[in-house]
DNA sequence: TTTAGTGCAAAAGTTTTGCATGGTC
DNA sequence: GACCATGCAAAACTTTTGCACTAAA
């Protein structure tokens, strides 16, 4: 729990219950969350947080890059604790099972594209969507 | 105009001028397109249509293959007629200029990373962000 | 004339915002 | 004490649905 408070501390982010639950809950979820659902098991679990407060909380963490937001599933935004190291992502468009790639061979075909029109490239953003093996069977 | 009425005959649907209005909307945007744009854009060239019919007709026209319905935006979807060509986006960030990318090299490694776990790849999506010649001056 | 499509308004669902209150630094 | 975060309720949005009505086959 503590490597919450942690995470944020990193990011500049005062560390009251709340958010700590936010972010419990979004570790404790294999896949990705909405924010209606962590909301919702929040409250399950007898831990009252308010939903505006689980949306604001969600909003901080990812702008300053602690969360990822996928807006793969029409009508609401899914978030995902993330780990730090620069990665893609690989999701299921019918469970919504997200599987992390960290092996990325863009690099080169970023920067010569970049560079072909003049960018100087900071970074990319991959999302593959498909059908997971359990869902195609 | 023609053209519009033989997709919607192929896909089963009756030609109406409801349907070949929100076709044309959609063939003339160059990128993907929101059931609320559209709607908007009828409205003011002088075509009044429903808004639920917007709706309803990107519903079906998307349940048969017609068109793509990306989740690519937060809150709300976009279309896209199919038969588009694949693309991708490099995006300034100070700026927000964007440049199409329609070259894509990355076919063979989203094949291979989705064969690895399982997955069959239905689409990707690339959005590089960077700075572009303009603003690094 | 039978069936499918449309318009309108109301409803449902997600996300944002205003404002008074409470917690953190 | 200054400032940030929270809760609640209301508001803003996108999208769906019920139902009477119109147009296509």
């Amino acid at each position: 729990m503590d490597a919450l408070a942690q995470r944020l501390h990193d990011a500049s982010l005062r560390p009251t219950r709340q958010r700590l639950l936010v972010l419990s809950a979004l570790a404790a979820e294999p896949n990705d969350a909405t924010a209606q659902g962590i909301h919702r098991r929040l409250h399950a679990d007898g831990h009252p947080v308010g939903l505006a407060t689980v949306y604001r909380a969600l909003g901080a963490l990812t702008e300053r890059g602690v969360v990822d937001a996928l807006a793969h599933r029409a009508g609401e935004t899914c978030y995902r604790l993330c780990g730090d190291e620069h990665h893609h992502h690989l999701v299921c468009s019918e469970c919504h099972r997200v599987v992390e790639l960290p092996e990325c061979e863009l690099e080169p075909w970023v920067k010569r594209m970049s560079a072909r029109h003049g960018f100087k490239a900071a970074e990319h953003r991959l999302e593959i969507s498909g059908l997971c093996a359990d869902c195609r069977a």
